[in-house]
DNA sequence: GATGTCTACGACGAGCTGTCGTAGATGAGT
DNA sequence: ACTCATCTACGACAGCTCGTCGTAGACATC
């Protein structure tokens, strides 16, 4: 069920609430967010919010009441969204050429990422031994 | 020199001529891809010029004088710009973040990516040592 | 009741994309 | 030379996304 479009395309303000969602603990207010964002960039009130109904109708983010306010939360993490990023660019091909590409990703990959693929590749197998124990 | 951005994002048609200019094997002339086009959808000459157009324009592929027609190639393989949009997705993040993105893209990938994954860096590490057998 | 705060709703312009049409140049055939 | 087909250049337009607000009305607080 990777399919969850429509949620990823994100533009650049979009991409910057975000941001500010991920880097609470809890559900944000508008105002809360606004305040965050008018401490690097002159933005109204009202635009921070459109930008938040948006996120939530895209399904980025989700709606809480909170007496007569909203509050919101991501709805995906940072890593999960940009994951499903990248694996939406990646099923753009298929067959041979979808090994090329991933070749290609690796190939221009930075040394710590091809490390960090490395790691996650080996807690995959692992995890993948260890749940062959437990339900064979 | 990662940063050849705005090369990368494109709309569906656009998407739709670079996979048959990726399908030729030399320079297409605009009738050919309007040609081919033709047989799945109903569209117009001009409409495919203009696509080719903006495709050279935003650098995706090459315009080449054939007399007095164009003739367009891919600036970019399939794989590249897959691997290239993989990268700008990944370049949203950084620190842990980015090693949770990682592991969360090889997570959610099929055995195949996986198995492709593994290949890439092999190959990667393979080609690594040999490079610092010839030049150390 | 006045003031302040929130949401709902809507508006608008810029930019991107898909979609063509027309005008003018040029080459091929008669 | 004239006509016909073909190409490019240029431009136009509508729909959608995104950044950007303003205003109106509900509601709470003092």
């Amino acid at each position: 069920m990777r399919g969850v479009v429509g949620r990823t395309r994100l533009g650049e303000l979009e991409r910057v609430v975000m941001d500010q969602l991920w880097a609470f603990e809890g559900p944000a207010t508008v105002r809360q967010v606004h305040d965050a964002l008018s401490r690097t960039r002159d933005i109204a009130y009202t635009t921070v919010m459109t930008v938040l109904d948006r996120l939530a109708r895209k399904g980025s983010a989700e709606q809480l009441r909170d007496g007569r306010a909203y509050r919101y939360r991501p709805a995906v993490s940072r890593e999960e969204l940009t994951a499903e990023l990248m694996h939406q660019a990646l099923d753009t091909v298929d067959g041979s050429d979808r090994t090329l590409a991933l070749l290609r990703f690796v190939d221009s990959a930075t040394p710590d990422d091809a490390e960090a693929l490395r790691a996650a590749l080996a807690e995959l197998e692992q995890r993948r031994a260890d749940d062959g124990d437990t339900q064979p």
